[in-house]
DNA sequence: CACACTTATTGTCACGCTGTCAATAACCTT
DNA sequence: AAGGTTATTGACAGCGTGACAATAAGTGTG
């Protein structure tokens, strides 16, 4: 029973509230989960690392904000990444500043190049998100925690859905895909039966060309795959998460 | 590549943005799920029904603002109901006053007493959410897609975590669980096989007192459960997610 | 009190899915 | 052509699940 009537429509009535984007992009580099990060070049954690964000513009749809972010973080556009958002985060106290609240989003990026910042102001770097777990490198803000559950949503939804294979090219093979789960999940998937799920699952499909890579040196060459439709579920888990990286061989 | 730098954090550079919390208020009564929803009295949709929500106060955490207004429009505290963060809504027209953000919550309660309106300027109800889902009511503003989304994310979170017994008082029966489980997925589960499932979890124990609830009427009493710890994950899915409701027995 | 009826619990059983591990296939290098 | 490496396909045992039957424990009735 609200005993007040709601307040008037008027934003002068309320402190400023900014709000912001904020992006976990990830891809799969030297059979690594990175999470792309910025140097922060003013206070506050200035030097320190900080996912890439920025303001939600005046006329601007969320979605388009954080599509907006990612392409002028990586060039990578929308039809080639999967974009989700994630949660929000407003704690009064994230920004000492001023009341910042962040609508959160994640991306899965396929093979995304290093940036190499070239000699701009804003160094930005791959980071491998162990990195970030096992607390070697602390992100500015409430940054840690929000890669972290950002993380556990990639990896949770990897389970039920195709979004594996987002990090891949159009075209894959099922060990790359395989090595994407391995890399996510820290861990060693049988070849074997991740292939039969792959092949029972509806949401792939073999590509016309069997033509392998390219000089992918050794071994058998594998027949490529693409994603069918859009980002149904595979029916079953392509595999089960298990506990960190199993034993090697032997 | 941002080119230009960062834009000053000053809140006067931007249009005035409000922040809201809308939540979905969830229910199970007379063996359906159920949405708290308020009357608006006032344009724009005035008249129409709409999630109840609120203004994120200057220095009140996103959460506390979501269990403020729970409180507030039920009398239920956290304590004794599920909250989680959905994700948030800002389509630029979404509030054709002014920009709106709006964090969505959902909420799951115990038996909520239908408010049975006193005589308050604002009316609420509890309103079964096929009535929503069957487009028979249509909510103001994006409500109907939140309530959606909010639907999908409580459906899918019972098929791997104890959520659905916060639905139940803190002693209930396994029958009173899985009459949850029919209620919100609008389907019939067989009781023996729910039986053993909610048996096999960690999630649940069975409460000392095997002592039936209270005049139960007919049928062998059913003794107490309870939820272990907090709403760790039942391992397994007590029941999979099937098809709208099965036929009648017989 | 025995009987009929209803809900709770416990068992049975066949089948599909999963993990383990072995066998073959197809290329590359030497 | 042999040996090494990765891709694919098979073979099997064990487990979990869905379908259903059987038993247990109250309530209400002649």
């Amino acid at each position: 029973m609200p005993g007040s009537p709601l307040p008037a429509y008027n934003p002068r009535d309320y402190p400023p509230v900014a709000v912001t984007v904020d992006m976990a992009v990830f891809t799969i580099h030297d059979d690594t989960l990175r999470v792309l990060l910025v140097e922060r070049g003013e206070e506050p954690f200035k030097g320190a690392w900080a996912l890439p964000g920025g303001f939600v513009r005046p006329d601007e749809d969320l979605n388009a904000a954080a599509a907006r972010e990612l392409r002028e973080e990586t060039g990578v556009t929308e039809e080639d990444a999967y974009l989700e958002q994630l949660r929000s985060y407003g704690s009064p106290q994230r920004d000492p500043r001023m009341r910042v609240i962040t609508v959160a989003y994640w991306a899965a990026c396929p093979n995304l190049a290093p940036p190499t910042g070239g000699g701009d102001a804003a160094r930005a770097d791959l980071v491998p998100v162990s990195k970030v777990e096992d607390r070697s490198i602390d992100l500015a803000f409430d940054h840690t925690e929000i890669l972290g559950d950002a993380l556990e949503r990639l990896r949770s939804k990897m389970e039920y859905t195709a979004v594996g294979a987002r990090f891949c090219r159009p075209r894959f093979t099922i060990s790359e895909l395989r090595r994407v789960y391995e890399a996510a999940w820290n861990t060693t998937l049988d070849p074997g039966n991740f292939q039969r799920n792959v092949r029972r699952s509806s949401s792939f499909k073999k590509a016309r060309s069997g033509h392998p890579p390219r000089g992918h040196r050794v071994g058998r060459p594998a027949s490529l795959w693409s994603i069918r439709g859009k980002l149904s579920s595979p029916g079953r888990p392509l595999a089960t998460r298990r506990g960190p990286r199993a034993k090697n061989r032997g």
